[in-house]
DNA sequence: TTATGATATTATACTAGTATTACCGTCAAG
DNA sequence: CTTGACGGTAATACTAGTATAATATCATAA
């Protein structure tokens, strides 16, 4: 530690600080040409190249992205996030930076909260950096955070919910209303007649609201009755899970079914059969959403909705970066589908 | 799309760039004057404050961090975290996420790889950033790199195995060792004779190899044999540990208990116990580590190691952050504890 | 031998916010 | 009535890399 006393205080006499300047200096070129070589290699003859190649590593500068990003684009991806980097949002995340990472892009990572203050805030410090573009791992619900936005310019790729609604530019994503739909039509599909539905928090968050609104529409098409007591929201663990299925089971004795708005939630309640001595689907047949690594590993086996999140985190950089790579007509709305995947719990 | 096709073009005639200039022409006072309504409000008189706030918020006025930065240091929190968000990486990432946030800095996260050239990019990128600070979230192999940030001369919180190793300069975390130990002592002492080890992949890893060293020192103390076949390798999912169940089992018919590194590993495992239907822990006992949240739900409830993940992020930026602010004397090494959580599995 | 072009390198100015220094007006003490 | 202090604001220069235009160098062609 007593080696960093030192850490904020300026390096002494002869130690110049390290820059273009200071490597140019070294080398006996303009400093230019150390920024050429390091950022246009092609613009600078092999043997200038590599002498000032041979100055950087020696002396282990690492060039300043924020000064050069002040000229030139920078090269950051911002990107808001949901609290909780859990359900899935994390192999978005993952597949984001994959992208961004092969495409010499650094990614900052802002947490957002779902108040509108918080969404706030979170854009206006990513904004703060002047990143090259925008990644929206939520529905931006509030009206100064969506001006600036909309003011800043910048090309912005929302993973959201894909119907009904205009993006701020580009979305990637799949039709909540639809996968949900789709697996409660399933379920009835299979003869269960009194279906549940069971989520984390729904308030400002538009995909849970959009698949409640698939649940809804799925009953209706099917003439059954919408009930409220049929949903129960719950915090994402396995025990929320675990405690909707009691709650629901309590309400009503001859549920037969509950959808679960993400696999976390559907594990849990698994589990709490398990202890119950319940078969499933023998006495209640149970769905999750997201078809997580567990899934098909779970006893029994989970059926559930796929997202390929991963991919989706991957499409969305990597159509932020076309855009910006100056790649036309690139699609305002991409699906990137799902798939109901059926197994034995339902 | 339209409205975007002039997103690179300069902004026509009338329309200044929006900066500290700008809004100080349309205020009436210097530009400095504004800057200091940003960053030192408390230096400028309430009355020009509020015409300049004012001004701010009509324009829908960012301050450009990149440019703040590079004379006073930058609020930026440089992470490198593995690949895989996964396995409670997430949880940590979470926790330094919330901890920057609110003492009012970004963070910057890079992926690595466990491979001594993606170290080494990963470092340069973030340095490139002139963060105030480093967390690194696995241990820095490559000499290149390590000689970079020492010579960065920044602050660094390594969170990673605490033992028999001098951080870099600060390190948050358990010891890997004591904690595979322990478990592997608990489950020797609730009787069962012959212990199996199963990680994902290990190399490059010193966080599993500590575990295993651990594991290994554990069933020496016990006069038990180290045999490898009583250990193995898979991929950090529920199917890996389900795999390496069946593996191990096929070996030795005598096994009686296996100690998982991952909680996503031993989840699998009981779900194969299940499937085959062999009692838990009667046929064989499972032990995991993390204490994910599925854990003390899951059926049977899993014994497992509690570290608490998203506590030694937090733990991680907020030492970091009190370095920043001054705070003398911090601790090199920060033991964050942890606990054998003893659940029916095993 | 000189003109032409291509390539390589340098000089200058620019990005945007801010530390620092200098300055001005106001008020109280001498 | 002057001096000093102080709170507030302005002017200047600085951070570090880079776009741009200007210049130098050399090879080839007329």
């Amino acid at each position: 530690m007593a080696a960093r006393s030192d850490d904020r205080s300026r390096p002494a006499g002869g130690a110049q600080k390290l820059g273009v300047r200071e490597i140019a200096k070294r080398v006996g070129v303009a400093p230019m040409t150390v920024s050429r070589v390091i950022s246009h290699p092609e613009l600078v003859s092999p043997e200038t190249r590599a002498k000032v190649l041979a100055a950087i590593e020696e002396a282990g500068f690492v060039p300043n992205r924020l000064a050069s990003s002040m000229r030139r684009s920078g090269r950051i991806i911002g990107t808001v996030v949901p609290p909780l980097i859990n359900s899935g949002i994390a192999e978005q995340v993952q597949g984001m930076s994959d992208e961004c990472q092969q495409r010499g892009y650094s990614m900052l990572l802002v947490q957002g909260e779902f108040t509108p203050e918080a969404e706030d805030r979170s854009v206006r410090t990513i904004l703060g950096w002047r990143p090259a573009g925008l990644i929206l791992q939520s529905f931006v619900q509030s009206d100064v955070a969506r001006q600036l936005i909309l003011a800043s310019q910048l090309p912005v790729v929302e993973i959201s919910e894909i119907r009904g609604r205009a993006p701020i530019d580009m979305a990637v994503g799949v039709s909540n209303f639809e996968t949900a739909r789709a697996m409660t039509l399933h379920l009835a599909s299979r003869g269960y007649r009194k279906i549940g539905f069971v989520s984390t928090p729904i308030h400002g968050n538009d995909r849970l609201q959009q698949r409640r609104t698939g649940y809804h529409a799925a009953l209706s098409d099917l003439g059954f009755s919408n009930r409220a007591d049929l949903e129960v929201e719950v915090p994402i663990t396995a025990e929320g899970g675990a405690h909707a299925l009691i709650l629901l089971t309590e309400r009503h004795a001859d549920i037969d079914a509950i959808f679960f708005s993400s696999d976390t939630l559907a594990v849990g309640a698994v589990q709490e059969c398990h202890r119950r001595g319940w078969p499933i689907p023998g006495r209640i047949a149970i769905a999750g959403y997201g078809d997580a690594d567990i899934a098909a590993q779970l006893f029994p086996p989970l059926t559930t909705v796929r997202v390929r999140r991963y991919e989706m985190g991957r499409r969305a950089a990597g159509q932020l970066l076309d855009r910006l790579a100056g790649v036309q007509d690139l699609p305002a709305i991409t699906d990137v589908g799902f798939e109901i995947v059926d197994r034995a719990s339902a």
